[in-house]
DNA sequence: GCGGCTTTGTGCAAACATTCACAAGGGCGT
DNA sequence: ACGCCCTTGTGAATGTTTGCACAAAGCCGC
């Protein structure tokens, strides 16, 4: 990721953990709105959104002061506020490379089109799977990619290509101007300095668990407690 | 999460955020392996794996001495020590619950099966589901889970069904003896304390990478220039 | 064996993030 | 109009993470 280290904290930058959290918010936001809630308070909030409340106060307070004292937020109102301080407002057309088995469960992601984010087309290389259609769209040969970004003005990419290829999609897909890459293949990709790269890593995620099991399992483990204390 | 806070720096406590970075590490360590290096410097391997050279030192000094100075590291030994921190010289039975397409995409994921991950069991509600083959594992009812957990004795579980169901499909992992989830269902799941929950949600990756591009796309505009300064 | 070259491991300071605790402020009933 | 109660917004304290910069330490050639 290429955040620049004094950018964070400046006129009007929100710290980066902030942003991560706000689409939680958002999500439980949403629920509360369609729920029929008008307003919140800080407290249910952070209960819905799994977080502490004077963490959530002090996120929000980053966005504005949307809150009224003694009583709380108004939800639609916040809806908006972080919808637009997330850039949700806008139409975020989105390209997909590669419709293996997790591209394609990608396509077909309900989820995904919700929230101005739109696949906009599908890219693969292997020759049976161009020409099919996946959830109404057409995939096309991954070396449309530039024509098909420039004419589709993506700027988001989804990398679901085997790590092999994934650097190499990468440079094509910032060739043609995309600055913005969600990358499911486990690799590290190497971008510009304005190309931001968020990583999606199942594999990580069940090691990170790993981790923290054998931990828990070793603790009711005489042995190791002995060696501990 | 369910990480106390005081238990992070203790006797022999692993930082968090070294814990998250040491798949990484050992990504870039297998390759190297496979290559046919012996040994790396940590400047090689920061770059291999996409972080500063100082980082890598310091993550790798919480695990134990295990470079030589003025040479690097033994790539072979290397790769064992941080296997056998992460808990991976073990094999960790996994279910997936929810068979939709991402759950597919899942049990047919190959990088799972490596690293001592193995799919044990797979679980949906879905009569249509129940029954069917998938990866040559065969799909069982969710009614089922219980017995299917202690059977395999899984103490991971991963939940890809829908939002709605997430909760209470948690719950009864949690109570069949599951102590790590990893949760893909855009939900938040509470847990008793000593359990952990990873969440991997696409949607909450496009939308942080919403915000940077809308700040990206407003630098260039003269307008949101004038008001910044 | 010794000096020079290289790379690790780490003390330290700065940056960043979290949490507490409370003053400031707004609504509501009287 | 006033005072009480409730909840926000935030200063200050604490904890965590990063990155620099360098001393400690191993190898190689002579």
């Amino acid at each position: 990721m290429s955040h620049r280290p004094g950018s964070a904290n400046g006129s009007h930058g929100i710290p980066e953990a902030t942003v991560a959290r706000l689409p939680v918010y958002l999500r439980a936001l949403s629920a509360l709105a369609e729920n029929g809630t008008a307003t919140v308070s800080s407290e249910e909030l952070a209960v819905a959104a799994g977080v502490n409340s004077a963490k959530l106060r002090k996120d929000l307070s980053h966005l504005g002061s949307y809150g009224t004292r003694g009583v709380g937020y108004d939800v639609d109102y916040l809806v908006y506020q972080v919808s637009r301080e997330l850039g949700l407002t806008q139409d975020w057309p989105v390209v997909i490379i590669g419709l293996g088995n997790l591209g394609r469960a990608l396509a077909n992601y309900g989820g995904f089109a919700s929230r101005g984010f739109r696949v906009a087309a599908l890219l693969d290389s292997d020759p049976a799977v161009v020409g099919t259609t996946i959830a109404r769209i057409p995939v096309q040969h991954s070396d449309e990619m530039e024509a098909v970004v420039r004419r589709h003005r993506a700027s988001i990419g989804v990398i679901a290509t085997p790590a092999g290829s994934a650097q190499s999609v990468c440079d094509r897909l910032v060739a043609s101007g995309v600055t913005s890459i969600l990358n499911f293949a486990p690799a590290v990709l190497s971008v510009p300095e304005d190309v931001d790269v968020r990583k999606v890593d199942l594999s990580i995620e069940l090691q990170i668990l790993a981790f923290h099991a054998q931990r828990k399992a070793s603790m009711g483990d005489p042995a190791v407690q002995a060696v501990g204390s």
